[in-house]
RNA sequence: UGGGGCGUCGACAAGCGGUAAGUCACCAGCCUUUGGAGCUGGCAUUCCCAGGUUCGAAUCCUGGCGCCCCAGCCA
């Protein structure tokens, strides 16, 4: 495969300069150690794309390491087949976490002595107050919250209750354990969180070993000072816990990773929540996790994008702390970028309109050399057998073509690619619905490609299938998910959709060579843009999923005239 | 009337007191047997606003304004 002549040099964000301060300054002992800390609740997206990439990326730069660990504390939310999917899709990225793989759920029993030091310090306490009243006792944003009455039991009583809320002597949601701070903070997080909840249900790892479960804030930071991180990089919503894990990490007096602060991607075109994409694959609007519209890393892979496109877009939209919406226009670029270099060039006729070239001797059949990529001649050629009848696009003839329509017209000339020029000579119309059937050329021998006997010049180049030969195919014309820059703009995403979304085309005409093409194996079908094999095909019904149109100038210019 | 962040081209994003990088998009031209690709050029006298400091401010100071996040026993 060739390299990018145009690959750019990594621009150093905020995060790498914090990076290679610490190194300068020794801070970590010389150490970069991240970690990618995903819940096992749904599937991965673009989104997730840019923190692995970030994640295992700067590991990868400063000759560190990137841990992959599941953060299962919620075993009413988590399942196998999410972890399953998630580390097929960091491995699909191009990325490996060795022998690095953990779970929070192993931490289990680490984090329980954790929050008995807790106790034992009068730094945590069981509370007997129910959910609402919890929150009414928390205050609101500008109120201070109440302190609750169960806040001064003794350590003895804590330490007891405690270890009955493990032993599964209490119902779920009758206590729980919470951290003992300050109720009047500013920072809600501060406000006497909780610490462990009683939960009797299976988890996919543990089993029933467990009745509580640890919250997040408390798992995680934890987590990540167990495995001895040194960049614990998160999204800016977590902003607001950083007091709260630097109070947990204190109090108990141990390996305190340096968090920092990163703004999550959104893109313009489609809606990146778990929630959201969970009801578009719930209710059916899509054709599940891996449906070629949906932003999740599986959807993007049975599109077509390829992981080198992916982790290109991730380096070009680069790191900060500023909310934005990427423009879905670059993403599009990046695998165009990526697929110009490695994806073979094909001809396929997605909505067929014969041509019989008049003078072209009936039952001769001619095999044309053509180049499969003229970006990497490494990628040699084929044979493409050419007749007297062949399809074009019934978009490349109009009977009465508009001004600077250089496609076939009557009396106008085109080049048929790696072939002959033709020059259309007359028309054969249905007789009820008069819509064209049939075109009739006539060819110029002299002007065989590649053949130096003729250099005629013709505007436009057409591609075709001799139709003969051609092996019919499905196609998946996909277009934006949304029709709404912010889907979410008033309220009701799932009003935004775009019920033009996807397009299947059973009849195309593609060359004979294409027919056994393998699943995800990438293509450009000429002039119209790159195609992958869907994993759907069988033999003889094989289905190609659009990636990305190519750039259409002539749609640009064809919109402006109207 | 709480706490935490953030405001640089249509969209991303550099810049860290010395006179606004780059990318996408867009526009124009060249080239082309893909109206693709490639190439060339154009695209912020100005950095949310107003004052101030300075020979000099997107960068420092003061005061405004705007946007995002937080009141799960979710992560």
């Amino acid at each position: 495969m060739p390299e990018n002549p145009n690959k750019p040099s990594a621009p150093v964000h905020f995060i790498r300069a914090i990076i290679e301060e610490d190194l300068k300054t020794n801070k970590w002992g010389g150490r970069v150690h991240t970690r990618f800390p995903p819940e096992p609740n749904g599937y991965l997206h673009i989104g997730h794309a840019k923190s692995i990439c970030l994640n295992f990326g700067l590991a990868a730069e400063y000759n560190g390491l990137c841990n992959l660990r599941f953060d299962d504390t919620n075993p009413t939310k988590e399942d196998v087949e999410y972890v399953d999917s998630i580390m097929e899709d960091v491995r699909w990225l191009g990325f490996s976490w060795d022998d690095r793989l953990y779970y929070a759920s192993d931490y289990f029993e680490q984090l329980y002595d954790y929050a008995v030091q807790l106790i034992k310090k009068g730094k945590a306490y069981v509370c007997d107050l129910s959910p609402e009243e919890v929150r009414q006792y928390r205050g609101t944003l500008t109120e201070p919250g109440q302190n609750s009455p169960y806040r001064d039991r003794s350590v003895e009583e804590n330490l007891d209750l405690f270890e009955r809320m493990r032993n599964g002597e209490f119902p779920d949601g009758s206590r729980t354990l919470r951290a003992k701070i300050d109720m009047a903070s500013g920072n809600l997080n501060m406000r006497d969180p909780t610490i462990y909840r009683i939960k009797h249900a299976t988890h996919h790892r543990t089993g029933d070993k467990w009745c509580i479960y640890p919250m997040y804030d408390f798992t995680h930071c934890l987590s990540d000072s167990i495995e001895r991180i040194t960049h614990s990089i998160c999204t800016l919503e977590f902003e607001d816990h950083r007091p709260l894990y630097d109070w947990f990490l204190d109090q108990l007096g141990v390996y305190h990773p340096q968090q920092i602060e990163f703004a999550r991607l959104n893109l313009s075109y489609t809606v990146m929540s778990k929630r959201k994409l969970l009801q578009l694959v719930q209710e059916k609007l899509v054709n599940g996790w891996d449906d070629p519209r949906m932003p999740t890393i599986c959807g993007l892979r049975r599109r077509g994008y390829t992981p080198e496109s992916i982790r290109a877009f991730a380096e070009k939209i680069g790191v900060a702390k500023r909310d934005s919406v990427v423009d879905v226009a670059l993403l599009e670029h990046c695998v165009r970028e990526d697929l110009n270099l490695r994806a073979n060039r094909v001809m396929a006729v997605l909505r067929p309109l014969k041509v019989v070239i008049d003078n072209y001797p009936e039952g001769k059949v001619e095999e044309l050399e053509a180049v499969n990529n003229p970006e990497y001649p490494g990628a040699g050629t084929r044979k493409l057998p050419f007749a007297r009848e062949i399809y074009i696009e019934q978009e490349d003839f109009k009977e009465f073509p508009p001004k600077k329509y250089f496609r076939l017209a009557p009396g106008q000339e085109v080049r048929l690619k790696h072939a002959y020029i033709i020059k259309c000579v007359g028309v054969v119309k249905d007789d009820k619905t008069g819509a064209v059937k049939e075109v009739h050329c006539v060819y110029d021998p002299q002007t065989k490609s590649g053949e130096s006997a003729d250099s005629r010049k013709v505007k436009g180049t057409l591609h075709w299938v001799s139709a003969a030969h051609a092996k019919t195919a499905e196609v998946r014309l996909y277009d934006k998910l949304f029709t709404k820059p912010d889907p979410d703009e008033d309220g009701d995403f799932k009003a935004s959709l775009n019920p033009n979304s996807l397009e299947i085309l059973t009849s195309c005409a593609i060359e004979p060579g294409l027919a056994d093409a393998k699943p995800l194996e990438h293509f450009q079908f000429l002039r119209h843009g790159y195609f992958t094999v869907d994993p759907d095909s069988r033999p003889g019904n094989i289905i190609f999923n659009r990636t990305v149109s190519l750039r259409d100038t002539w749609a640009k210019v064809e919109k402006k005239e109207n």
